[in-house]
DNA sequence: AATGAAGTCCCAATATATGGGATTTCCAAA
DNA sequence: TTTGGAAATCCCATATATTGGGACTTCATT
């Protein structure tokens, strides 16, 4: 009798590719539907479904269960709910995002560093993990150019479109950098964008190095330097980066900042008990 | 052994002092206690409880309950798990917080005139709303001074403490003052508090002007100008403030800086909406 | 005034969450 | 290394909280 159309497990908004490298499959946690649900109507907005009529076919739930969800979230101020308008994204869940961002262990380790890294360097400097198969942005310091490089906190991008992204996956093999080629993002179009091979090439190299490069690769004139952060384990945890235009970022200065950044990078290591290259 | 972490200002689901303006209570939205609860973990988590049976025994949950609660969350990434540590907050969250602050519309209406106003002013530019009964700050441009106010997105405080506070509460009725005042923070022991007579004196006269001012009421040498922002429906939805240090605050320039954040706080509104003082 | 779409409310049926307790894991002291 | 104990994880019968069909209420538009 109870509908048991679509989706048992998942009911992603943006329709997640490859959820493979997080669990076996097939074990979505039971004993919480209720609050799976939720927060699939919370992801479902914060994806721009601001109606009910929406929400519940997006989401294969009923009108009703929607409507009692998203009431309870509302009534947390997880929502706003505007009558003619729809839900949009409440500030206690703005709340928690900042106080999130604020506690995560290396954003803490690293906030001085990234600090001086970009006084010294004058460029924009980036701050990132890795969250499921995309690169999350966990921080930025706007370097003192004319112009600004567009990314934000909270933002995630493909491991392939980044220089942090690939810093982020240089311990992994090549099996796995191969799939993250196939997770590039679509409209990807950049003339300078490498083929399989030429990025698997470049791959090594920076694997070899302990460096990855962005030359170019997904925006025009853009490049930018980055390098691992490990922990105590010795496991990559972050990465920082360097960015700037290309009139900035000729070879010669790419290789000194391959050095200032890596500096920065093992100070942010040493803060969380890294301690170097041998055990 | 329950440990008590001092469990500073935030996110008691029932601890709440103050929840009358909301809902006249005895109404807990029904249908949804697993949602709910999952709520009530994260925002422990969010307090500093890491642990399982501390967890368990602030929420009155057993913990069985709460593992298969906190499981969920950390399956979709709202919490992180550490073996040896404990939850924290996580990716997820940290994502759809920035993504609230960014698509919070009163946020996308200033943003540009906050730049601007910094700029004019060379001092620290803040935009708040009133979230229940505390002061949401939801934006922030640093200023040119050689010193940094220390405040934070996504950081609350009680109404009475800011000039901010007071703006958002211009248009209330003298009880709601009083009530505000009961609200004031605890720890504030600033010689230049105001007594309660003193405090509703000057919201009078802070109403009659429609700018309110903080005069190292909370913190020593820091004063701000502040202004509240209407939509079209006329109500105060937010606030804009200039702060500086005394030294760069006196009277005339506070006057001076009453009508440029006037005119700032008067321009967003009119991208909200706002038709000027008659309608 | 009529129409229709979105949002809200109610209630019986049952799928779903609950918590007691057993079991495993892991650290720290002996 | 062994042992003790605390935390975390798992299991399952029970009862309770959630579900969804359907009816009702707004409210904007025709």
């Amino acid at each position: 009798m109870p509908k048991r159309p679509p989706a048992s497990s998942a009911a992603h908004p943006d329709a997640d590719p490859a959820r493979s490298p997080s669990r076996p499959a097939g074990a979505p946690p039971q004993g919480a539907q209720t609050l799976l649900r939720g927060l699939d109507v919370l992801e479902a907005v914060a994806a721009g479904i601001g109606d009910l009529p929406g929400l519940s076919s997006r989401l294969g739930m009923t009108r009703t269960t929607v409507h009692r969800l998203a009431t309870a979230l509302v009534d947390r101020r997880y929502l706003n709910f505007v009558p003619r308008q729809g839900y949009s994204l409440g500030p206690r869940l703005m709340e928690l995002g900042f106080r999130a961002q604020r506690d995560m262990p290396v954003r803490q380790a690293a906030s001085q560093h990234l600090k001086r890294l970009a006084e010294r360097t004058q460029d924009t400097v980036q701050l990132a993990m890795l969250d499921g198969d995309e690169v999350l942005y966990l921080d930025k310091v706007s370097g003192q150019r004319l112009f600004e490089i567009r990314s934000t906190i909270g933002d995630r991008h493909a491991v392939c479109s980044t220089g942090l992204g690939k810093a982020l996956v240089l311990d992994m093999d090549e099996a796995r950098w191969n799939a993250f080629f196939d997770l590039r993002e679509p409209g990807n179009a950049s003339p300078l964008a490498p083929t399989r091979e030429e990025w698997l090439g470049r791959m090594r190299a920076y694997a070899a190095a302990g460096v990855a490069f962005d030359l170019e690769e997904t925006e025009a004139q853009l490049r930018c330097v980055a390098v691992p952060i490990r922990d105590a384990s010795g496991a990559i945890v972050a990465a920082v980066s360097v960015s700037s235009f290309a009139q900035y970022m000729q070879p010669e200065r790419m290789q000194e900042l391959s050095s200032e950044v890596r500096r920065t990078a093992q100070a942010i290591g040493e803060a969380l008990g890294w301690r170097g290259p041998r055990s």
